[in-house]
DNA sequence: CGAAGTCTTGAATATTATCAATAGGGGTGG
DNA sequence: CCACCCCTATTGATAATATTCAAGACTTCG
C-alpha cells in the first residue's frame, strides 16, 4: 500500500497557508482562512517509490495534487505492452474526472506527497469562489497541451528524433541544460513508444555523437536538440 | 478564404432556439430569451470546404463550435512534414484557449459550419450562468481524452494495428460498420503518423484478408478489429 | 561474494520509408 | 463523346530503421 498510515501527521492548516503551491493550485483563490477550513477534509499523504494514488478502471472520490515527488501515468495494454501517457511533478493533478473510472493508473517514481481533495468538497467550494473552476479550466487546458505535444513527439517516425525532444522538453522544464532523470529506462521507453533496446542505442549515439553527455540518469545536454 | 460574406443571413435568434446541438453546446444552459440575446454577438456562419477558422500560431478571440461538417487540427513541423491531432464534428469545440496563440489550424474537411462565440462574451455570461464553465470543463476533459486516445493509437507499433484502431474508432463514432470516410488518405495518414504508401498498403491488406471492404472513401467493417 | 535488477551491446529478422511508376476518377474543352 | 489533364490512390522494388532474441556489463542490496 502507498498510503502509510501517517495522514495528517503535520498539522495541515499550518502547511497549507504556508504552501508553496498555492499559487499553481487551487488554494489560491482562498484566504488562509479558508485554507485552513478545506484542511479538516483535505488529506496531505506520502506515497512511497512505486506505490499508487489512482487504479486503472477504478472510480475515485479524489482529487490530488502532487506536492513533492513525480508519477507516471500508466495504461496496460491487452497485448501485454505497457504505455506511459505522460509523467506529472509537483503542482501537477491526478484525477480529474470525477465519476468516471480512471483512464490510467498513476504509480509514484520515488517517494512522493500528495495533497488529496474530495471532488464533492470542490464542488461546493466552487459556489463560493468561482476562481476555482477557472483553474480547473486552466489546468484541463494545460494537460490537453501536453498531451497533444505528446502526440507530436510520437509522430516521429525517428527513434532518435524522438528521445531528443524528449530530453529537450525535460531540459525546458528542468530550466538547465543537466539534470538527473526521475524514472528508469523503461519508463521512457513506454513513454516514448519504442524499446528498451531501442533507447539505450539512441542514447548511446547520442552520447557518441557528443550531443549529450549520459551517465546511468545524470544527463547534459552540450548542444540544442 | 473561408468567410463567404454570408454571416447572419438566416435570422440568428431563430436558429439558435431550436438548434438540435443545444445540449451538446454550451447554449443548453440558457434559457430560449437568453440564447435570442447572445445571438446578437454570436455568429452562424458557412466555412467552404479546405476553409480556415483557426490558424497556428495565430491568437483569436473566438471560440467556435461546429454546427455542419468536420474539421482537421493541422500542425506543420519544421522538417515539412504535417501532423493532423485531431478530426472534430458537429458539437466539438475549437480555439477554447483564449489568449494564447492557436496551436494549430482548423480547416474543414468539407462545407460546413460553425457558430461563432466571443471570449469576452461567454466570459461575461458565465456569471449568471455558472453551468457554462461546468460544460467547458467538461468538454476540456473530453479534449484530453480524445488526445490519449491518440497517444494510444499512436504507441502502436504496427501500421496495420494503428489502421485498424482508426477504422473501428470510427466506426464506434458513427454507430454503424459502414460508414464514409469524410477525409482523403493524406489526412488520415498524417493523422496516423503513416505515409500515404504505407496506410495504402494496410487497407489493401486489410481488404484481402477480408476483415473490411474499402471502396474510396466507403468503408465497411466485416469483422470486430 | 552472490543474486537480482537495470542497462548496454550484438546479430538476425521484420517492418516501414523512400523513390518510382501505374491506375482510377472527375472535370473541362475540343 | 472522347481525349486530355489533374488529383488521388494504389502497387512495386530497394534502402533504412526498429524489433527481436540473446548475451554480457554494471549496480545495488542482502
Amino acid at each position: 500500500m502507498s498510503d502509510t498510515g501517517s495522514l495528517g501527521r503535520q498539522p495541515p492548516s499550518f502547511s497549507c497557508v504556508g504552501c508553496g503551491l498555492r499559487e499553481v493550485g487551487i488554494c489560491g483563490e482562498l484566504t488562509d482562512g479558508e485554507v485552513s477550513v478545506i484542511s479538516r477534509t483535505m488529506a496531505k499523504l506520502p506515497v512511497e517509490a512505486g506505490g499508487t494514488v489512482l487504479r486503472e478502471d477504478e472510480p475515485s472520490p479524489y482529487l490530488f495534487m502532487i506536492s513533492l515527488g513525480g508519477f507516471r501515468l500508466v495504461k496496460n495494454l491487452e497485448d501485454g505492452r505497457r504505455q506511459i501517457v505522460g509523467f506529472l511533478f509537483p503542482g501537477d493533478f491526478m484525477g480529474m474526472s470525477f465519476e468516471t473510472p480512471a483512464e490510467f493508473s498513476a504509480e509514484a517514481l520515488e517517494p512522493s506527497r500528495v495533497c488529496r481533495f474530495s471532488h464533492s468538497m470542490l464542488n461546493e467550494l466552487s459556489f463560493k469562489h468561482p476562481g476555482i473552476k477557472d483553474r480547473l479550466i486552466a489546468k484541463g487546458h494545460h494537460d490537453l497541451q501536453r498531451a497533444q505535444a505528446h502526440v507530436l513527439l510520437l509522430s516521429q517516425p525517428s527513434a532518435e528524433e524522438r528521445v531528443s525532444m524528449f530530453l529537450s522538453t525535460l531540459s525546458d522544464q528542468y530550466k538547465s541544460e543537466a539534470f538527473c532523470l526521475p524514472m528508469p529506462r523503461q519508463d521512457i521507453a513506454d513513454y516514448l513508444a519504442l524499446r528498451l533496446e531501442t533507447l539505450s542505442r539512441c542514447l548511446a549515439k547520442l552520447r557518441k555523437s557528443g550531443a549529450v553527455a549520459v551517465d546511468g540518469r545524470h544527463v547534459v545536454l552540450k548542444q540544442a536538440l
